[in-house]
DNA sequence: GCCAACGTTGGC
DNA sequence: GCCAACGTTGGC
């Protein structure tokens, strides 16, 4: 099995990566992706184990706050099925899931942070798809090269995480 | 299966 | 709050 590179965005009032890293497990749930590239990627590409950078959406300076790993892969999205969930899907079923899941562990803190800013300002990596104009996609394939540089920008990871 | 209308994302 | 870029929906 290869190991494979991630950036999974979340918006930072739904949950900022201090605030998971300072989750006494530092675990994340993603739920309510209802975009069938990122399903795709959730329930077929991604494995326990991968690693992911955490990218902070909505906030005054977006950008990857660290690296998170992912503590389990694509289960179906248990908000599909609920009523009087705001993701509820009437189409969906349990037999016939339309929306995966997935889990991520708190891993570190980049220091520096890593801004979108910094990310297109960066010659080597104009091919990443965050940097590319109109992309929205909340779940993006990373290779290991950009996921290297952007590690690398990242400095000296820290850990603010409270053990 | 085309495509206009609409809703959402997300940087700025 | 603006608006460009997408994705989805639904009439035909």
């Amino acid at each position: 099995m290869t190991e494979k590179y991630w950036l999974v965005k979340c918006e930072y009032d739904v949950c900022s990566f201090e605030e998971l890293g300072n989750r006494p497990n530092g675990i994340g749930y993603w739920r309510g992706v209802r975009n069938y590239q990122a399903r795709n990627f959730i329930r077929d590409g991604m494995q326990k184990g991968d690693s992911a950078l955490f990218y902070q959406s909505n906030c005054k300076e977006p950008g990857i706050a660290g690296l998170v790993e992912i503590a389990r892969a694509g289960y179906p999205d248990p908000s599909q099925f609920d009523a009087d969930n705001q993701y509820y899907d009437p189409k969906a079923s349990k037999d016939d899931p339309r929306w995966f899941s997935f889990d991520v562990q708190w891993a570190k803190a980049f220091e520096p942070y890593v801004s979108l800013k910094d990310l297109k300002n960066s010659p080597k990596l104009k091919e990443m798809k965050v940097v590319q104009r109109g992309q929205r996609l909340s779940i993006q394939p990373v290779t290991k090269r950009e996921f290297d540089i952007v590690c690398e920008m990242g400095g000296h990871s820290v850990s603010y995480r409270k053990k």
